[in-house]
Parts: C-alpha cells; sequence; structure tokens
DNA sequence: CGCAAGTTTGACGTACATCAAGTAGTGTGG
DNA sequence: CCACACTACTTGATGTACGTCAAACTTGCG
C-alpha cells in the first residue's frame, strides 16, 4: 500500500522543514511513528512512480541509531549520503573557534537532511534526541533520479523549498528583535507540528533555541517569559509550549510591531 | 565555440554567487563584458551537451534592461522566468511592514537569479546599477532539463550551491560581531570578483551593504573606518575598495577574534 | 531522594542603533 | 568651468536592546 503524504501549503512564511516534502517518495512508517497533522491520501496519480521510488528506496537504505547529542555527521567530512529522521530529532549547525554556534536548521521525523550534494558537508549534524536515522547513499540516489521520472523534479523541489526556508531564516536573523525571532520560532514550529491547540512538543533545549535565532539562553527565556506574560503562549514544562494566540504571534513574527 | 569557465573551487568559505555555476552553461558576453579571473577553458568533454544547451538557451532567452533601483519582480509576483545578469547588479530583498530591509544576495555579470522554484517570489529584485538582463521562461528551461542529459544535474548543483551559500549568510548574521560581518562580506566579493590586488569596484551602496549585513550605514561606515586605520583595506573613493591584507580579513571572517 | 543539568531571574556592561551635524562626492544648468 | 543642489557618506554624542556574569530555582534521571 502506498500512502502519499500531501502538507497543507502555509501561507506567508512557510513553516515545511527543509526537506520534507521528499516524504512523498517514502512514508511507511511516518504515520506509525510520527504525530504528522497533515492529510495523507492513498494511492492517486503518482501511483506507479511513487511504488517504483519506494521499493528502490527501501532497498537502498539502511537504518542507524544515535544517542542525544551524538554527532551524525562533521563539518568537514566528506558528504555522500542522504540521512532521513525517522524518530527523534536532528540539528545542523556550524561552530566557530571561539564557541560561537549557529543552528542551521533542525529535522523532525520525516525530513531529509544532507542533501548538500557538495563533496563535503560544511556543517555538522547532531541528534537532539536520542534519533533513528535512516541514510542512503547519494549516488543510488542519482541512479533513482535518472532512471525513475519525476525523482529528479521532487528533487529541486525538496531543495527550493529548503532554499526559501533559509532564505526566511535570513530575514528574521538579520532584522528582528528577540521578542519577534522567538514568535517566529514559535509559529514555524507550531505549523510544523501541528495544527491544533494541544501543546508543542520541542525536543530542543533553550540553548538550542538561542542558536538558531542568534540570541543567548537568557535572552529566550525572558523573550518567553514575557510572551506568556502577554498571554500569547503557556508553558507547560520545559519543553512543552501551548500556543493561545497564534495571530498575534504571527504578526510579531511578520514584524508588524504588534506590540 | 564553446567556452567552459570553471571557478577553483574556494576553501573554507566559499564565495561562489549563488547561480554562478550557471555560467557553465551560457558564456558568451561574459568574457567581454566582465572582469572574470577564473580560468576559461574550451570544449572538452562537455562539448556537445554545452553547445546543445547554449543554442537552445539562446533561442528562448529574451533580453531586457532596467535602470538604477528599478524593480525586476516584486515579492508576491507570480514568478515563471529565470534571470541572467549581463552588466550591472542586482539586490534580492524583503522589506518588512516598518521599513527593514534585508538583502539576501548580490548578483553581478554572470550570476543567475529567480530560479526559486515556487509559484509566487518571496523576495523582490531591483537593480542596484543600470543593468541588463536576459530572462528565460522556465517551463522552457525544465524542458532543457528533460531534453538534454546534464542540465538538469547542473540546475542541481547551483542550487545546492546557493543553498551552502545562503547557510554561510545566516552563520554570518546570527553570531558575528560588526567588524567579523564586513570582513566576511569584503572577503567574499574580493573572491567573487578576482584574486589580484586592484581595488574592489563595488556597484552596491553602504546601505545596501548595511542591510545585507543586518547592520546601520553609520556601523558600515564606523567599520570601514576602522579596518582602514588598521592597514587592511584602504579606501580609494567610495566604490572602490583595495583590500590590502586579505588573510587578516579572512582569519576575521572566519569568527578568529584576530584582533 | 539527591544530584547534575537545565532554566529562570536579577544586576550590570557594551556593541550597536539612533539622532544629529557636517563633509565629500555626483550630476545639472548657466 | 564653476555654482548649485542633491544624495551619499562620515563622524560625533547619546540611548538601548541584548549580552554577560552570577545566583537561585526547577526538572528529570539514577
Amino acid at each position: 500500500m502506498i500512502l502519499i503524504i500531501i502538507k497543507p501549503l502555509a501561507k506567508g512564511n512557510a513553516n515545511m522543514s527543509a526537506l520534507q516534502h521528499a516524504a512523498q517518495i517514502d512514508t511507511t512508517k511516518i504515520s506509525a511513528r510520527s504525530p504528522l497533522p497533515w492529510p495523507v491520501i492513498e494511492g492517486g496519480k503518482a501511483r506507479t512512480e511513487g511504488e517504483d521510488a519506494l521499493l528502490a528506496l527501501q532497498r537502498i537504505g539502511s537504518t542507524l541509531r544515535f544517542k542525544r547529542n551524538e554527532t551524525i555527521f562533521a563539518e568537514g567530512d566528506r558528504s555522500g549520503q542522504v540521512y532521513k529522521v525517522t524518530s527523534g530529532a536532528v540539528r545542523t549547525c556550524r561552530v566557530l573557534m571561539d564557541g560561537r554556534r549557529q543552528i542551521v536548521d533542525f529535522f523532525l521525523p520525516g525530513d531529509f537532511f544532507g542533501l548538500d550534494w557538495q563533496d563535503v558537508h560544511s556543517f555538522s549534524a547532531e541528534a537532539i534526541a536520542d534519533a533513528v536515522i535512516v541514510s542512503y547513499p547519494r549516488n543510488q540516489i542519482e541512479r533513482l533520479g535518472e532512471t525513475i521520472p519525476g525523482v529528479q523534479k521532487r528533487l529541486m523541489a525538496i531543495l527550493c523549498k529548503g532554499l526559501a526556508l533559509t532564505q526566511d531564516h535570513l530575514v528574521m536573523l538579520g532584522r528582528q528583535t528577540a521578542i519577534e525571532k522567538l514568535a517566529w520560532f514559535l509559529v514555524r514550529k507550531a505549523e510544523r507540528l501541528h495544527a491544533d491547540d494541544r501543546p508543542l512538543e520541542l525536543p530542543m533545549s533553550r540553548l538550542d533555541i538561542a542558536d538558531y535565532l542568534g540570541l543567548t539562553i537568557e535572552t529566550v527565556s525572558r523573550g518567553l517569559g514575557e510572551l506568556k506574560r502577554h498571554r500569547h503562549i503557556a508553558i507547560a514544562s520545559g519543553h512543552r509550549i501551548a500556543i493561545r494566540n497564534i495571530e498575534e504571534l504571527r504578526s510579531l513574527a511578520n514584524g508588524e510591531t504588534g506590540d
């Protein structure tokens, strides 16, 4: 049985994790393991293509397990694999000599990463929480792209989406205030994780959030406190944050200075 | 006659402009118009592919002219074209409601832009200086990708390069100081424009630089003054800046706090 | 339960923004 | 060729958002 996952297109700042579209060419365990709220439909026009791709992918993928904070690949490593998160969470980041760190992206179950297509990784990837990762040799993926119609195009789409998301990240880092950055982060995560109003389960620490937003832990903590005081969010406990007023957050995230 | 341009791979922070690799499938006017210092070789393995692609590209491209500060496309416009800078310079940026602006990238002669492959542009593109631009309908490019072997792969490479560069930009914006940002900018431009020690011709204004680096004009001006005082650069006049000590700049740019 | 790691809160410092002149380029018309 | 205006850039004085340092509090795991 083939399942095709289609993510509803978010208006404005799309939140779709960089490589997520790729979920369209696998999908077996996703619905079983991860809390994905996107509509899941069966078969359809892409059935045959999808089936071929799925079978081929299953054949070439190998499963890996990583513990919290374990490195999946390091900056400078020769890159030849594409990875997909099955469970847990992953961050990609770069660290400067004096310890300053910038997190480039977070990846949750269903997301692909390591699609750099460069000969050497310019970032490292680490498990945020204990994670199960499937890796696919790049040349095999390439071969798949040459033999199975549509795969190439799909890869392009994934990359373009990733580029667009990274550009959003850029604007946020360059021109938004601490509170706006936090609102942006929460909105992005809320749209990625679910549409309803249960608390978000954020696997990453305050430090991870800070290094993603170009802030410090203290500023993140104070900012979350501020948003909580204004009743835009509720902090259930540590990593569980509930969105109470997503529209207000959204307008903050879009720089509408809606103090 | 077919010319293949090969850019020497920069170590560490690559400087290749996002879409520059695409120069490999055109090239006619580049050597005549722009000061490209990269080795230019003829023919080679890709000759036939390149020739096909070149001819096809020439057939589908149309030339446009823009004056300084004129808009090429705006955020929200339906996107269906891919563009290449022939002469002049282009910036892509996003502006928040209250006027804050983030420049995402600069494009110089030979660079491609607008390869978003999304249905709507999430950024606007404007001419920094009077510019001549060639535009290609995207569906034609896509068709080219389907019929001519290697084009698809080339497009992928361009996108990946663009993604990597945007990620570099991200780290800089999130974690570097004003001086480091300026050093990073100068190094990137120096590597893009030429290897020798003539002054850089920077078409963009201080405001453009500020909005690219997430700073203000005043900070950019003070930073350049500082670098000049330390003899790392010399400011010939406004837009002409000479690099005097690129190694020092490079170590600043890499966050080695070499003050 | 107890400890270590993670998070919050407070007091204070600073890098960069903001506000405000002043100066140097650049183009236009006499 | 110079006077004029206009825009771009530089420089200085001051403000502030966020970083830094430090201590208390909370959380979660053995």
